[in-house]
DNA sequence: GCTGGCACTCGAAACGAGGGAGTGCCAGGC
DNA sequence: GCCTGGCACTCCCTCGTTTCGAGTGCCAGC
């Protein structure tokens, strides 16, 4: 176990090289905060801390900097979330008021974020899973063709086209709407399958297939994967770590590209806690020194959907998450309103 | 007038630029080129070109890189458009059918532009002004709160929420829904004002000022340029200059993250000639060393909305010219299947 | 267990020489 | 009149050397 002045020194440590991006000296520490011990004791500390694995020398004779561990046990135990100003919290409600529909909020909230924190923001529409059904809407629009329309709790509009293989009359058409809405409104996605499963049955033989592939389309598209969809912004963030650019930058990129690591990187975790990923506990080659520090927002308690920033692991950590617990809470907010 | 060998001169000093992204001399240019003369000669010929302002030196005694001026004359007048192999043309297919939605089609177009120019990629949605209504659906969601869902026959889908002043009834909601499409299914939305202007009238006094509601938001959400919406895609390619680096790529995602700038970038014309702006034809401080190839691309003759690709101004002209216009010609086809 | 002192390390910046690619210009030849 | 070979000149880039300084580890002393 490290002593109270170790963690001190972390800490320190930890908070210098955050603001300088340049690692961090004993002489340097000893000056910029009140330690009330020399250099030499500093430099003694800094030995154990580096046997321990909480910081590196990126070569002999240079300061230290933390390594993931270091940040690691700083943001567990060394660091609190930093409440927004007054300030700051109105111009989030300002900026997030007005928004006309979800892709207006989410839009706008990945701006906000991605300004508030400096970072590349991330923010995912609530899930399908996780939502409600407000209604569905059936069109036709050839007389084999038919669009589905899928309209969430949440205000996510989903759709689809169907071929289906018969022409499907009018008033089949209207009767299977009828019946699909009185049946599924205000049900959990989830909940929907086993509500449907004998819908074609009390239809004409005739229909059934078509009613069949409607009601298949519509349990794919509750149940696919790629319907998570996620909005990103403020790469040009990405830029002002210009440390060792070129390097960094571009895996980073690529990897903020791709639908299925971002999904990841927000993480499994279904209640609303705010998580934070260091480094390499991103498992994810390229966002090694990258962290992510993702929370779920809903409009209840329970999230619907995460969001959250993907910065250099040297970031203001306290800061960072929070302003994405506020922003989180005023989406919930948002998202309850409509 | 510049003569013949003068124009050939240039052509190879694009395409050696373009490979080598180094200042092209005349030595190696006549090593690399049969132009049939010496290198003296060729120094002259660039002396004149230098002159007229189609080429420059980053300094004395180093090569010449083409100008802004230098790439005009090459688009226009010394390069083709290259065509696609069949290779690459059915890549395209093969990757673009299997969409299952508008969202979906842009998204795939913007990953494939991306990965085939090797650039950043740029998607404009189908234009609400230049589409035609497919359905028009309203929906309760409480006593006096409407949902809207506009959609097109190109599958894109608007939802806007009405807050109306007094309830708004299952009857009368459903009787503007039908005279709604009845009058403006099939019509480009554009006409659709003068269509809707009087259909307050033959409603119940009481009703009047929520269907006159309801008709201002249609209204709105036609009108309202924010709804131009678009995909980006392929900024990681931005790191694959990585000349004069940091220095170049912060301001370019800054432009490309401000929706303003990319429909900009995309150019007004309605039609789907090509066009190709070339660094400081874009008239955006900080995109000035980037050229855009973008195309208009939709079902019919008529283009719904551009497309296109963001890259260095060194960049490969015919070749890239070549994928915008093969990929835009496939999404209009898919577009005119859904 | 803390402190001051000291020798040592090693990267960053400054300096300078050399090489080389490229240029402009000129005189001569087809 | 246009092309060509030759030549002197210009600068950038590379690389080795040097210097400088922040930082370290270790040790003896309080």
């Amino acid at each position: 176990m490290l002593s109270e002045r170790r963690l001190e020194v972390l800490r320190a440590i930890v908070q210098d090289y955050v603001g300088t991006e340049e690692p961090v000296g004993s002489k340097a520490l000893t000056e910029r905060h009140r330690l009330g011990v020399s250099p030499a004791t500093v430099r003694n500390d800094m030995a154990v801390l580096e046997d321990e694995g909480y910081i590196a020398q990126p070569h002999t004779s240079a300061g230290r900097i933390p390594t993931d561990k270091g940040y690691r046990l700083f943001v567990d135990k060394l660091a609190g979330v930093k409440p927004l100003s007054t300030a700051e919290r109105r111009a989030i409600q300002n900026f997030l008021d007005g928004a006309v529909d979800l892709d207006d909020v989410v839009g706008r909230t990945v701006r906000l974020l991605a300004q508030l924190t400096r970072q590349v923001a991330v923010v995912q529409y609530p899930s399908l899973t996780r939502s409600s059904v407000r209604h569905v809407e059936l069109l036709s629009l050839a007389p084999a063709r038919i669009m589905l329309v899928l309209i969430t709790d949440t205000g996510r509009v989903e759709q689809r086209l169907i071929d289906c293989a018969a022409p499907v009359g009018e008033t089949v058409l209207a009767d299977l709407r009828a019946r699909l809405n009185s049946r599924v409104v205000g049900r959990r996605f989830t909940d929907v399958p086993p509500l449907v499963q004998d819908l074609p049955d009390s239809f004409e033989l005739d229909d059934r297939p078509a009613v069949a592939g409607v009601l298949a389309t519509l349990l794919e598209t509750l149940v696919e994967e790629k319907e998570e969809r996620i909005m990103l912004g403020g790469a040009a963030n990405l830029t002002r770590f210009n440390h060792d650019f070129p390097l960094t930058i571009r895996p980073v990129l690529e990897a903020l590209e791709e639908q299925m690591v971002l999904l990841k990187l927000l993480g499994e975790a279904t209640d609303s806690t705010m998580t934070v990923r260091i480094g390499h506990e991103n498992f994810h080659e390229g966002l090694n020194s990258t962290s992510v520090v993702a929370v779920g927002y809903g409009s209840g308690d329970e999230a619907v959907a995460k969001l959250g920033v993907v910065g250099p692991t040297r970031m203001d950590y306290p800061g960072t998450m929070g302003a994405v617990r506020a922003v989180a809470r005023y989406v919930g907010q948002i998202l309850a309103e409509s």
